[in-house]
DNA sequence: ATAATTGTATATATGGTAGTTATACAATTA
DNA sequence: TAATTGTATAACTACCATATATACAATTAT
């Protein structure tokens, strides 16, 4: 399996793995029913601890792009688009949600913040 | 000065502290030129450090809300409300980036950013 | 059956960061 | 010159995230 783990950045191992795995499946590299490399297998690989290709591996679970299974291994589930789309914007709300009460704290109103958006989304065919 | 610190709720001392304090130049409670209780009177009063109180002073100061002099004490500066919104606009730009940047990445058009803008805003006059 | 392989669960370092504090220093005022 | 004010540096503590070791459970292969 194609990894490459790098320790600067600072960002941890185990997002590294789950990141890339993830875009693997996005892209088609991986698709639904195929078995990711056992825990064990490619912590020796990455030469890590298992513990931490585990954690990688829950995060891809928790988000719903594999399944695990005691004794078996690990594969990729089918590939919900609509979900995932749901969950990336439930992401999205939960930033401008955030910015909304604080633009209520201090009286900007609808069509500022409209105007804000527009101004960093930039150009776009759906303007 | 009427301030209330609170240990559950985890959040910082520091930050109850400034907190309040804006809140009272913010609704003219307190008013340019009035000078703050000194860091160390503050901070016998609170029972607490007086760093704890300074690091209060400075979150004020770094906000433009305070000045304070070495010998003379903390004075409430004149509120540039101007400045001020320009900050909250900052930080409100600052979360409507993040959120622009990943809608890009998933395929959220602007439109649909609109719309969430528009739903998590609610009625409001200028809608 | 039984050994090998796979994932799971619990506990344990380890490192970094945020909050708070103590103590020594500098400037102004009484 | 003593008292009061803010400043600067360092250290201590608590907490959290990361990574790990080790024992356990389920499935598969022999």
């Amino acid at each position: 399996m194609n990894i490459n783990i790098s320790n600067a950045g600072g960002e941890p191992i185990y997002l590294q793995i789950s990141e890339q795995i993830k875009a693997m499946i996005l892209d088609g590299t991986l698709k639904e029913g195929d078995m990711l490399p056992s825990m064990r297998n490619l912590a020796v690989e990455l030469r890590i601890s298992f513990m931490t290709t585990k954690r990688a591996y829950e995060e891809l679970e928790r988000d719903g792009f594999i399944e695990s299974y005691t004794g078996k291994g690990s594969f990729v589930k089918a590939q919900n688009m609509e979900l995932f789309r749901e969950e990336q914007l439930r992401r999205i709300e939960g930033l401008i949600d955030d910015a909304v009460q604080r633009a209520k704290k201090c009286g900007v109103d609808k069509k500022e913040l409209r105007e804000i958006l527009d101004l960093i989304y930039g150009d776009d065919i759906n303007g």
